[in-house]
DNA sequence: CATGACAGTATCCTTTTTGATACTATGTGC
DNA sequence: GCACATAGTATCAAAAAGGATACTGTCATG
């Protein structure tokens, strides 16, 4: 999910698709966006709202943000340091994207992250009779 | 980005996020879901609009999206095979997001795949002067 | 003095994912 | 007989992504 994952483009329709998933997949990158999408967060805010995410990963993956320009880093010449996190106006127009994912996930997705659904072979709670 | 890769639901808000796109990443989900929202398609005819998809991959792919319930096989008992793809109620569901991500990727995506955007580090042709 | 918070790094290792290639079986058309 | 199309599999190998853990330097607090 990193530079190299979906960097083919043969411009089939649907090459946009690619794309704009390519930037958001990561393990992390979907919901530290939408994170931010509420506002400016420090790196171990980030961290706290993004439960076992280690500080590698999470490094990274803010990184890989910053280099697609979807997020602003913004640093203070402090001690202890302070880093800043925002949306940059690219990814703020991603807020769509990250919405429809939500309201797909709260109506689709069960407890386990599972899609909960009729599914004719296993039987549900309170079925046939 | 298989079964395993998203299976973390700490339940903070956001969790639904990842569940979501824990279901359309996988280098190619994204792009099989979108051209089977044009309508149902054969194996190979997916290939061919999936170009450099393995038909490992390929198969791969959907067999992930069949387990996710987000679309249907359809085998035809004939010689030579027949298998027919189609999205499944669920699949279909998508639509919001993959057309989401479709309207982003042609917004903001260069023609090589990187978010394209007035970047000031570097030259804007026909610039400043 | 010891501890914690801040924002990360560094290192090592394992798991996942992806790619390349060749191969299966059967029927049709030439 | 030969090649092609169908829908895949099998096998091997490489790459990438992710996880675990320990560590950095500075300041404030107790």
């Amino acid at each position: 999910m990193a530079k190299v994952r979906h960097s083919r483009f043969d411009c089939t329709p649907g090459c946009s698709v690619e794309a704009a998933i390519g930037l958001i997949d990561g393990k992390w990158k979907a919901i530290i966006l939408w994170h931010l999408l509420a506002g400016t967060l420090r790196f171990n805010e980030i961290r706290r709202q993004v439960q076992n995410c280690t500080p590698r990963m999470l490094t990274n993956q803010l990184r890989e943000l910053e280099d697609d320009r979807l997020i602003t880093r913004k640093v203070y010449a402090q001690v202890p340091p302070k880093v800043e996190y925002s949306l940059s106006e690219l990814g703020l127009s991603m807020a769509p994207i990250l919405r429809s994912l939500k309201a797909w996930g709260d109506a689709n997705i069960g407890l386990y992250g599972k899609p909960l659904g009729h599914d004719p072979r296993e039987p549900q709670p309170g079925g046939s009779a």
